[in-house]
DNA sequence: CGTCCACGTCTAC
DNA sequence: TAGACCTGGACGG
């Protein structure tokens, strides 16, 4: 499941399944499962989501007592909310399910009061998710790239001198301190989208944008949907995974062919792949930029198949059908204008060419 | 059967 | 900069 968008989607899942939903009794937790207990019982309460990057947090609400209006709290009664934070790991999700439809690897369970129960999971078939009882939001993750755009983009601005972005920019792109929400797949459709070098150091790539996206308030006329620089990407292509709905990427999903045919680069027949320093798959086309591993160009095509990505053959042949948009080359006479100035509105063109790239930052 | 790979952190040498 | 943490699907022999 699991990237910004994913997170997103599962809060949204949660809390259309268990609008109206009574739930009681206590939180049970797997026997195999390393994280905490949920000290939380309660007679009657309700749950809702909210998601804020790569973390999911649920809300437990008692709901009011009708013993003389008053509170109480014994038998272990929650009297009080409880927030629990959730981090997906490579394979975490909600389900809401009967009782017994409770999906396999359900490590934290919620019940309904009705009978016959049902139930809310947290599933995590692989277990590198982690849930904290009265939690907070990650204190050294970054704010939401897709619904705390304006803080996003100046957290990373106003930290550029951070030794941080001494790396290339993709790896960058998941350093959720700066990045929180971005994954494997989407630093792949970001950079491809713009045609940024993976392996261009990342303070050259984000030196000189302005920290006020000017296309924040609906596009200048006569410009192009995909217009935006590279921040604008990170808010604007997780939100299109948002808007696909289903579940992202979550192979099981019978919608899952939606997220398939919106992939653009990562995975996609006729991609380069390299392992990125930290031995992740980085999928890009055409250069991978001055930073690359050494002997990137050994790199594999991988022969096999991503067991959940298998694109349909017919579905290929669809999108290369489409029409190709045309790409607007820059004119050189755009190109010499003035410093970082210059190289910041470059960098905010749509359409990306290495040579484009390189003039960037000869700007500078 | 065995090897490789997967949407991500973590912490330890 | 390695590993560790896990399960399971695809592919090779």
């Amino acid at each position: 499941m699991p990237e910004g968008p994913e997170l997103h989607l599962a809060s949204l899942y949660v809390n259309k399944m268990c609008d109206g939903v009574v739930f009681s009794g206590p939180v049970i937790k797997s026997e195999v499962s390393k994280n905490p207990e949920v000290a939380f019982t309660c007679d009657s309460f309700r749950i809702t989501a909210t998601s804020r990057g790569k973390e999911v947090k649920l809300t437990l609400t008692p709901m009011k007592s009708d013993d003389d209006g008053k509170r109480r709290s014994k038998g272990g009664q929650a009297d009080q909310h409880m927030d629990i934070v959730f981090r997906f790991g490579m394979s975490g999700y909600f389900r809401f399910t009967s009782e017994d439809e409770v999906p396999k690897h359900a490590h934290l369970r919620f019940y309904t009061k009705e009978k016959p129960r049902r139930v809310l999971s947290f599933v995590d078939t692989r277990r590198f998710g982690s849930w904290q009882p009265n939690g907070t939001w990650q204190p050294d993750r970054g704010p939401c790239i897709m619904f705390e755009y304006k803080s996003f983009r100046e957290n990373v601005l106003s930290h550029l001198s951070d030794r941080a972005f001494d790396r290339p920019i993709c790896e960058v792109l998941l350093n959720q301190k700066y990045f929180n929400g971005i994954g494997n797949y989407l630093r792949a459709e970001i950079l491809y989208r713009l045609n940024i070098p993976p392996f261009v150091c990342a303070r050259d790539a984000l030196e000189g944008l302005e920290l006020e996206d000017e296309f924040e308030d609906g596009k200048p006329k006569g410009m192009k949907r995909e217009a935006g620089d590279v921040l604008r990407l990170c808010h604007t292509v997780p939100l299109e995974v948002v808007s696909l709905g289903g579940k992202g990427y979550d192979p099981e999903k019978m919608d899952y062919s939606a997220f398939e045919a919106w992939l653009r680069c990562y995975y996609v027949d006729g991609m380069k792949s390299v392992r990125d320093h930290n031995g992740r798959t980085m999928w890009f086309k055409g250069d991978p930029g001055p930073m690359a591993p050494k002997g990137w160009s050994k790199r594999k095509l991988p022969k096999k198949k991503n067991p959940h990505i298998q694109k349909k053959s017919f579905q290929r042949e669809e999108k290369l059908k489409r029409p190709r948009k045309k790409h607007r080359r820059v004119k050189p006479s755009q190109v010499h204008v003035k410093r970082k100035i210059a190289a910041s509105k470059l960098l905010q063109v749509n359409t990306w060419d290495y040579v484009t790239f390189k003039n960037a930052l000869f700007f500078l």
